[in-house]
DNA sequence: TTGGATGTCGAATAAATATTCGCTTACCTT
DNA sequence: AAGGTAAGCGAATATTTATTCGACATCCAA
């Protein structure tokens, strides 16, 4: 009978929104914009999210699917921790490297004081089995004892904060360099 | 003849505008709501400042300017280098973690898309000394050979998503959590 | 003490932007 | 192949928010 909605046109819709977050900010996110960068009308918008908040709340949970999903790649796991751990950092600051439109607007929008609380909840809910590791490795005294969320923020901190840095200043790594942050980043937590 | 301007009225914009910024973000800065926080008239905040984008400018600049001077404090000049390290390190933490909105404000700021490449050059000009600072104990063998701009990110990026945490989840440090805190950033750089 | 130059105010206006609406088009079902 | 239903559109409208404006208050200098 209708006709469906088009895949192409939501996920063009949401790379649109992160192109757009990171060209012009949160604050510069128009509708219409969006609309004009996806290459559809701007009323058709409304036909798949229902408002802004809609369409940058779905942007959120679809992005921080996918992160948790690239961190708990069942092929990072490996016998020991450093390894495993090892794999994991790569994963992530690759993609951070590779998309920093993704991992930035999940920052921003973190801190946007537009995100609910229920959201925040529900995305952080996904992470429970990197907690899970960290307390582990701690109880094996293979990482310093902090409270779990300091040594996250730590490790987040420093991958997201570099790759702001490279992508801001058109900065390359050069040789070595990426293995370099890893023995930083290995350095801060390790015993 | 005239009027003067008030400076304590100056004071309570730039600080409402902070204030408004960690509880709404970036994008829900309205200048009315400024206005009402500061307790003057919306039409009163343009006699201060011809438009909001002269505004968040200025209250970037003042704030980069006064984390400058936390940073550069002369106190903090020691033999060595990491003692150095060390004062600054912490210096600047306790300014995030007491005065979380302007270290808020500042990172969003750089990342909104509205701020200027002139401002960005200006502002940088600023932090010269700690480049210089980090060269030589990278010359002198002190810390690992990485980027400058990367050794900052990584001291900045744990600093502020620490603090961030610890904001946003009312999280407390618990005794000796922080000496914790910095030997994990200096376990980051060092050799 | 007084006059004028400016600060101060918030209502009025202008500008920007989100959202709706009536129409057209395309698709699916029968 | 035809009818119906929802997608698709962008101009029109509603809403939100920046900015201006005219009346009034205040301060400084003479």
């Amino acid at each position: 009978m209708p006709k469906l909605k088009d895949e192409q046109k939501l996920a063009a819709i949401q790379t649109a929104t992160l192109r757009l977050v990171i060209r012009t900010g949160f604050s510069g996110l128009k509708i219409a914009d969006v609309a004009r960068e996806a290459g559809i009308g701007t009323g058709t918008m409304y036909v798949y999210y229902s408002d802004k908040e809609q369409l940058i709340e779905d942007v959120y949970l679809t992005t921080k699917k996918e992160i948790a999903a690239v961190l708990f790649d069942p092929a990072h796991l490996s016998d020991t921790f450093q390894e495993t751990f090892k794999r994991m950092w790569l994963a992530y600051f690759g993609f951070c490297l590779q998309q920093p439109e993704k991992m930035l607007f999940v920052e921003q929008f973190l801190y946007s004081g537009l995100i609910s609380e229920d959201l925040i909840a529900e995305t952080e809910a996904m992470f429970i089995p990197l907690d899970n590791l960290l307390i582990q490795a701690q109880e094996q005294g293979l990482i310093k004892k902090v409270s779990v969320e300091i040594a996250k923020a730590f490790i987040q901190g420093t991958i997201h904060e570099v790759v702001k840095v490279i992508t801001k200043k058109e900065y390359r790594l050069v040789e070595g360099e990426l293995e370099k942050c890893f023995e930083m980043a290995w350095g801060s937590i390790k015993i």
